[in-house]
DNA sequence: AATCAGATTTAGAACTATTCTAAATTACGA
DNA sequence: TCGTAATTTAGAATAGTTCTAAATCTGATT
């Protein structure tokens, strides 16, 4: 289940003003693709859709855009084990995600949709908690 | 709770050729260190314990070394969302890790210890698991 | 003991993902 | 319109790990 947003030019202004963040063409363009249209995408893959969708676009202003989206709010990174790349998610709320060893593809999965009940050894105060699940899409 | 074998030479020889790996001066050094002493070392970590305790040693054997262990199944990698680098782990079972976010200490938690009743969406078939809990140690 | 083949170790180069640097460009407020 | 600060950029730098190919070691066979 992604969060696919679909959100105006003038929207998206909006929610970077509303985060302190100025619109620039090029960070307009990257949340066009990162807030709407693409699911848990990498640095690189931001860079090639940017690449096909702007005159011109470094690689450096990929990465600061991306981090600047990250400190107002608007994306998550996450890093998983299978992977050397950091991904970004537009789903800002705690979740977990599913991993589908077989395409490597991610998926969200939303809190009130498991139910984890866990209990720890009493030395531990528990602030978070990661959870990736790895296996496979039922076939049916 | 650390897996603290304490191995002699011989036992860690035996291990190595168990499992068919030839146990050379080098090997069973760092064996000595990461089955018996160290507590989730960095490679990084793992070449300063060498450079101290073998006449000569290079990067590329530490990290030769690490995957030929891992490889054989003597040791685990696991990567985690604070670090670049990856950590090694002598507890070669199913089992999960709990962060301390002040010190940046992991500690393994036993499944045995934590009860997870997880309940996933019916298209996901789960093969395993990776938690991480964050937090700080109580602080008594 | 000497030999040879294969395994291991090594120094250093290479690689990947990301960040840094410092100059050029752009945008915003006075 | 001007000046200052923010943003973008190319390219260098960095970190962690792997690769390469030469040197060394091992240990089985003679």
């Amino acid at each position: 289940m992604r969060h696919r947003m679909s959100l105006s030019t003038e929207e998206i202004q909006t929610k970077l003003l509303a985060t302190g963040v100025q619109p620039t063409l090029q960070r307009i363009a990257i949340c066009r693709y990162v807030l709407c249209e693409a699911d848990h995408p990498t640095a690189e893959q931001v860079k090639e859709w940017a690449e096909k969708n702007l005159e011109k676009i470094s690689q450096a202003t990929v990465y600061n855009t991306l981090n600047t989206l990250v400190d107002a709010g608007l994306l998550r990174v996450f890093k998983f084990p299978h992977s050397e790349k950091v991904i970004y998610d537009n789903n800002v709320h705690d979740h977990y995600h599913f991993l589908d060893e077989s395409s490597g593809h991610l998926y969200d999965i939303e809190p009130k949709d498991v139910s984890v009940e866990m209990e720890v050894p009493a030395k531990f105060i528990v602030n978070s908690m990661e959870i990736v699940l790895k296996g496979q899409l039922k076939a049916n």
